[in-house]
DNA sequence: GCCAACGTTGGC
DNA sequence: GCCAACGTTGGC
């Protein structure tokens, strides 16, 4: 399998941008199953889901909340394709400065496989990440398994919504979602609040929606709507870019 | 093409 | 809500 990992930041808490919330959360994820990961206006990030194939593999991150870290697994389900939403003035990416006739901007699709049995943290990465031995708690990872951790960019350069993961650091994120063993309640906690979010007035965001109106049929709020998860992505998408890196940045 | 100013990401 | 890190923009 010439299969590649990947790493796709989303943000869980509502966050209100051009009029329209950009929450995308583990368990909007869960409910709509497949999303266009749209709002990404970095080129790097973008560059990178120009490489992603069907089947993929992709961690699902969520950022600028009160746990960050990896809450799911997913794949990609569709290869990129111009991102409408830089042309919808009233989309929170709305990029004014690119046209049709010639896309700058692509999502891929990606669709949601399984949970992190444990949200594995940010904040342990980065102990792993930070340590020279193996933090006892998590000892089975193993030092190559640390090592791996070591490298990841989600580590390394955190700016970045979009990441090339490799498939050491992928095998160890599994271990870790699958066993545990650190203080899950300790500095920021998540496990227990699971669910109950997504209930929320089932908002999903992204479903399939092109750019007429989608169907979104509740909330006549208004402006806030549900959905548009991805747009998480799309924020943080800006962010990272090459700077001084291009290790991986060749990705050009 | 360098670099300072500015804007944004995103952890804490 | 603060602010460090870092990407982007634009003057020169």
């Amino acid at each position: 399998m010439s299969q590649k990992h990947w790493l796709m930041k989303a943000e869980p808490d509502s966050r209100i941008v051009k009029g329209k919330d950009v929450k995308f959360s583990v368990d909007d994820f869960e409910a709509v199953k497949t999303t266009p990961w749209e709002g990404v206006r970095n080129a790097e990030a973008r560059n990178l889901m120009k490489e992603m194939h069907v089947g993929d593999k992709v961690l699902f991150y969520h950022s600028n909340c009160k746990n960050p870290g990896i809450t799911a697994f997913a794949e990609v389900s569709k290869e990129a394709y111009p991102d409408y939403t830089a042309w919808d003035s009233t989309h929170p990416y709305y990029d004014a400065k690119t046209d049709k006739a010639n896309p700058k901007w692509y999502m891929v699709d990606v669709t949601f496989v399984s949970r992190a049995k444990h949200l594995v943290p940010l904040s342990l990465l980065r102990t792993i990440a930070s340590s020279t031995d193996v933090p006892e708690e998590v000892s089975y990872i193993g030092e190559e398994g640390a090592k791996a951790i070591k490298g990841m960019a989600l580590v390394t350069r955190g700016r970045l919504s979009v990441q090339r993961v490799e498939g050491e650091a992928w095998k160890v994120i599994e271990q870790l979602a699958e066993r545990g063993g650190w203080d899950e309640g300790g500095p920021s906690k998540q496990k227990t609040k699971a669910k109950a979010k997504s209930s929320a007035r089932g908002r999903k965001k992204a479903t399939p929606k092109r750019d007429d109106e989608e169907q979104k049929e509740e909330e006549p709020e208004g402006s806030e709507g549900p959905r548009d998860g991805v747009a998480v992505a799309a924020k943080s998408a800006q962010t990272g870019s090459r700077k001084r890196t291009a290790e991986e940045a060749d990705v050009v």
